[in-house]
DNA sequence: AAAGGATTGTGATCTACATCACGTAACCAA
DNA sequence: TTGGTTACGTGATGTAGATCACAATCCTTT
């Protein structure tokens, strides 16, 4: 499946589009490819784009001052990407995105999707329902992380994403949980 | 300024609809008066509707097994609170909604918000841009859980929100900070 | 193949916070 | 007025996880 089937279908399970409406939203997507390792967003930057991701995987992260690491999201294939606070707010970013794989996006600008909300009803409808889903899924981590354990967040995140533990390096999924990677090593002992 | 106007001047910052049209959507409001301390969403309940604070405070908490409790939200006027997890996906509540005062609130139906969404693409937009926000701010919220100590997480919660200081018990902000109201209460000396 | 970095495990010690326990004061309602 | 509930402070002790230190593998890159 190429990138552009793989938009439709994602699109397609939320917003009817004729295929006349779908092309042309979809010639607002700018293909781009990354390296392993390449930075996508840094902190300071101006942020002008979010980003579906077509295949491989990548981490949104923030460093705090005494340069520890705490990932925000591993975005991977159908997921969407951005430093969404800068971009919604036009300020600069205050995480960092980049590629723990190779990766190929789709990337869409802020204005773009504006103005591709105000033209299509369905559109504005499709960007709702994201939203909404990230916001329910937001809402269960930080109650996850206040209830549960360490042990019990990580059981958790492999369960939802059983993916992650051989593509992702365990001290980045330690990032992830807000633990060190002493502690998410000691949980297998 | 009464609860029409209040939520009138809401929507107008996101949204611009003609009286007429917002006439129609206040049509689908229902306004409901809770005494400090009753109930408005039970863990278990079928969720049907979506609440807009008129005044007064209420929680918005889940309660573990230990029956240790966590504040996911305190809902002032002019915010939105349910338990959205439950009302999106159909299922029944995980979390209670409470008051913490006496409050007043206009109660939308998720059929009838679907239905208006559905109806004025200008309230799909005022809706999207809701949730957006709430979106932002737990994703900072998440990440300062997982960066700050409790002193600077209560800090940075009453500097957005000094009326919470005098309005609500401490180990309630306790509860919504993540830890025991004996840890708050130590962060004075 | 060798060198250098990244990844992971594990012991020893430290610390923020939880938990338990108790006391005081404020605020009800009968 | 009184008895009960809720709020809040504070000491003593326990514990999950942080931090520091070192070693063993694995993966790249030249």
């Amino acid at each position: 499946m190429n990138s552009k089937e793989t938009l439709q279908q994602h699109i397609g399970k939320t917003a009817s589009l004729t295929d006349e409406q779908f092309d042309y939203f979809f010639s607002y997507f700018k293909p781009q490819s990354f390296k392993k390792g390449q930075t996508v967003i840094s902190a300071g930057d101006k942020v002008d784009c979010e980003y579906f991701v077509i295949s491989g995987c990548l981490k949104a992260f923030f460093i705090n001052d005494e340069i520890k690491m705490y990932i925000l999201q591993f975005a991977m294939p159908t997921w969407w990407t951005s430093d969404y606070d800068a971009l919604y707010n036009q300020t600069t970013a205050t995480i960092d995105i980049d590629c723990i794989t190779d990766v190929e996006v789709l990337c869409l600008s802020n204005s773009d999707r504006e103005k591709l909300c105000k033209e299509f009803h369905q559109i504005e409808h499709f960007f709702r329902w994201r939203t909404n889903k990230g916001y329910i899924a937001s809402q269960k981590r930080l109650l996850s992380l206040m209830n549960n354990n360490t042990k019990k967040r990580y059981d958790e995140l492999l369960a939802l994403y059983p993916q992650l533990y051989n593509l992702v390096p365990k001290h980045l999924i330690a990032a992830y949980l807000g633990v060190s990677r002493e502690t998410l090593s000691r949980l297998n002992s």
